[in-house]
DNA sequence: ACTAGCTGACTCTAGACAGCATGTC
DNA sequence: CTAGAGTCAGCTAGT
């Protein structure tokens, strides 16, 4: 089918931008999703592989919703995926569709982003802003669920879960566009969507699975492939795709294995370098260089001079972006990463290595991964257009390993999904927030609710009010909830801690600090918000332990309550205490490097936690504030030199667009303490700092003292 | 007296969403 | 539904 001749009248603009994107036949599961009537405004939920077309599917629904006179919502797991979409459905501008975005950390003002055609944002934000009342919600007509999979995992699945169904509550006409990988039974999440089923394997590049063993690669369709004997595996493997121009995807299972597989196969990539390719490459390891001093840093510039990288958490964003840049351009031949990139960004591979198939999980010990994950590993293997074929690849190491990943993975099929909708931690904060936004008045309203969930449709004839009646209860007791005359509402408390979006219990633990009789200092409060369900806190070395413990003696009055040294409690404990220690030598302006290799982090987990604990610190100074609690106003020191990390001193100078904790603390140290001292001596600052930040800077700030203007931004820095 | 090299016990392990109001070195 | 790479102390054999 051609999508000129699908039955709807999309505007020649239209076909016009597909058209050169070469866009003119539909895949044939685009083509079933229009038989299931996508056009016609029917559900849809779409189990199909990566790259065969979902977000084409999801488009035209949205697309047609828009021209019908509607408005779209584009849900997924990821900020960094809601970027990619973003902007790739900005194409659509041409056709006079907008679009807006919506995450945490990127947010087009919230008045304006109703005025959008298409917003993208993450689950948890639309959670928020169904909390927060968001009027342009109910002017949606069409939401497309991007990787309605996720719906099993224990931590994210339940949002994902309970925001549909608020939609579905608040939206009984809505079209809901679902797209999933490959699981095992579509048709019980199609029958909770009420949607229509589209289940396909086809894909648009052959994919080739097999295992290797002993330098041979045995795949599923018999053939073998016996490769240049000798070298590592991995280098092997690399070197038979990349020698014929391909590039190659690893996945390992822990930070240590990526970073030293990656520089065992820059030496392989490293030959296989065209002259353009070392220019490009030296470009970007020399960028990266620039920006940090870090060990893990120079490590991953060292790898990507020679045509590798890998790519984990520790990296933080403008890292991980660069590498993900070279990849897809082409001049980086292999990246080897952990789970980042499973899930996340679409960066697809001629070839794809698994190497680690086990995954360490901290209840179970080394387990190994779901099927379903080694099929979206997989998946990124060929890329459309511009790969003849695509390989993913197991590694084993033993006959027995073989047989058993050919078995298990190669041909083995995918998990069942399932709602962890039915467990205390998830439904406390959930159950709030439906009493406070109004969804349900009562038990039995809860109840009724939960009806709309996935739960409740995969557990037919299972009641979930004893659970629910319950949590209800525990939140009567921390006095988020109340009866009046038989009807529940939310306190006060409630209602906030519902907006703030945080767990219940973490506004309960900081509730209970706040009111306690101790005086508290910097280490009371931080140390509540490393004690929260909210916050994660760091491992504790065994090498570290007498630290910690030395520590905590040390400032044992500071503390709001210590647990005995033999109850389970204990360890947690200690751990608080570090994550606290760490964020305290943050705020106290311990240079980003010190505190990398002082406690074995790389700065995109510094960058993590730290915006964990801001935020938190946000919501604990906004309960101080609601309580009249005398801390309020060390909360709101504490939130600021969190965000900035600086000492209290240093705030004034750091409000200032262009100045950070480095630099303010350079001019601090010469004597400037406001920014009015600034203005009056520009040479010297410019001295401090550089005269092209100097000058930017003193644009900005209004000598007459009426505060800082509005900042002009400069286009195309990047 | 010193040390390269080995052995075995022990240690350690992935990721990433949310508020609010604007911009690092 | 419990692995495997890395680290380090302690030992030995060789210089």
């Amino acid at each position: 089918m051609r999508i000129a001749e699908c039955g709807y009248a999309f505007p020649e603009a239209l076909l016009e931008i597909y058209r050169s994107r070469g866009i003119v036949e539909l895949y044939p599961p685009q083509e079933e999703a229009i038989n299931a009537g996508l056009l016609e405004g029917k559900n849809l939920l779409a189990a199909i592989p990566t790259a065969s077309g979902k977000t084409l599917i999801a488009e035209l629904a949205m697309v047609r919703s828009i021209l019908e006179g509607g408005k779209a919502l584009y849900i997924v797991p990821l900020r960094a995926l809601a970027a990619e979409k973003h902007a790739e459905f900005s194409k659509l501008s041409s056709v006079g569709i907008s679009v807006g975005i919506s995450t945490g950390d990127f947010d087009v003002r919230d008045e304006g982003l109703g005025e959008h055609d298409i917003i993208v944002a993450t689950c948890e934000k639309v959670d928020s802003l169904i909390r927060n009342g968001a009027s342009w919600i109910g002017e949606l007509t069409c939401v497309v669920l991007d990787e309605v999979h996720l719906i099993d995992s224990p931590t994210r699945g339940p949002t994902l879960e309970m925001t549909v169904a608020k939609l579905k509550a608040m939206l009984p006409h809505l079209q809901i566009v679902a797209l999933s990988a490959t699981v095992a039974n579509p048709e019980e999440v199609a029958r909770w969507l009420d949607a229509n089923l589209v289940v396909s394997d086809w894909r648009p590049v052959l994919l080739r699975e097999g295992v290797f063993l002993d330098g041979v690669v045995e795949f599923s369709d018999g053939t073998m492939r016996q490769l240049k004997g000798g070298a590592e595996p991995i280098s092997s493997l690399v070197e038979s795709t990349v020698s014929e121009g391909g590039q190659c995807l690893v996945f390992e299972s822990t930070r240590q294995n990526a970073e030293s597989c990656a520089k065992r196969v820059a030496s392989t990539t490293q030959r296989t370098l065209s002259e353009e390719d070392e220019q490009a490459v030296g470009e970007m390891a020399d960028q990266i260089e620039s920006t940090s001093d870090v060990l893990l840093v120079r490590k991953l510039a060292a790898c990507v001079r020679r045509g590798a990288a890998f790519h984990h958490a520790g990296l933080d964003a403008q890292h991980r972006a660069i590498v993900e840049r070279g990849f897809r351009s082409g001049h980086i031949k292999c990246v080897v990463s952990t789970p980042t990139l499973a899930f996340g960004l679409n960066l697809p591979a001629r070839m794809v290595i698994i190497r680690g198939y086990r995954r360490y999980d901290p209840a179970y010990g080394s387990i190994p991964i779901p099927v379903l994950e080694y099929k979206q590993m997989a998946g990124r293997a060929g890329r459309p257009f511009l790969d003849p074929y695509g390989e993913a690849v197991l590694v084993a190491k033993s006959q027995d390993e073989a047989a058993y990943l050919m078995e298990t993975y190669v041909r083995g099929e995918p998990e069942r999904i399932t709602s962890k909708l039915a467990s205390e931690s998830v439904l406390r904060s959930h159950i709030l927030s439906l009493i406070a936004s109004g969804f349900a008045k009562s038990l039995d309203g809860v109840v009724e609710f939960m009806r709309g969930t996935l739960y409740m449709c995969q557990q037919e004839g299972f009641s979930l009010s004893f659970v629910i009646s319950s949590v209800i209860g525990v939140l009567e007791q921390m006095g988020m909830l109340t009866e009046e005359s038989g009807v529940l509402v939310a306190t006060p408390l409630g209602e906030k801690v519902s907006r703030l979006y945080i767990d219940p219990l973490s506004a309960h633990r900081m509730v209970r600090c706040l009111m306690s009789s101790i005086e508290p200092t910097p280490l009371t409060l931080v140390h509540v918000l490393c004690s929260t369900p909210d916050m994660r806190t760091l491992y504790v070395r065994s090498s570290e332990f007498d630290d910690v413990e030395a520590y905590i003696e040390e400032h044992a009055h500071e503390f709001y309550r210590i647990p005995p040294m033999e109850s389970g409690e204990y360890d947690a404990f200690v751990r608080e205490v570090k994550t606290a220690r760490v964020l305290l030598e943050w705020m106290d302006e311990v240079p980003e490097d010190a505190l990398c290799s002082r406690y074995r982090m790389g700065p995109g987990d510094i960058r993590a936690l730290v915006e964990t604990a801001r935020w938190l610190a946000h919501a604990l100074t906004e309960l101080a504030r609601l309580l009249h609690a005398d801390a309020h106003g060390l909360a709101s020191v504490i939130e600021k030199r969190m965000q900035y990390g600086v000492r209290q001193e240093l705030l004034p100078l750091v409000r200032l667009k262009g100045i950070g904790r480095v630099r303010a603390r350079r001019l601090y140290d010469a004597g400037y303490r406001t920014p009015d001292a600034l203005a009056h001596n520009p040479e010297e600052v410019a001295r401090i700092i550089g005269e092209r930040t100097a000058k930017k800077l003193l644009l900005g700030i209004d000598v007459k003292g009426e505060g800082v203007q509005p900042p002009q931004r400069k286009l195309g820095e990047f």
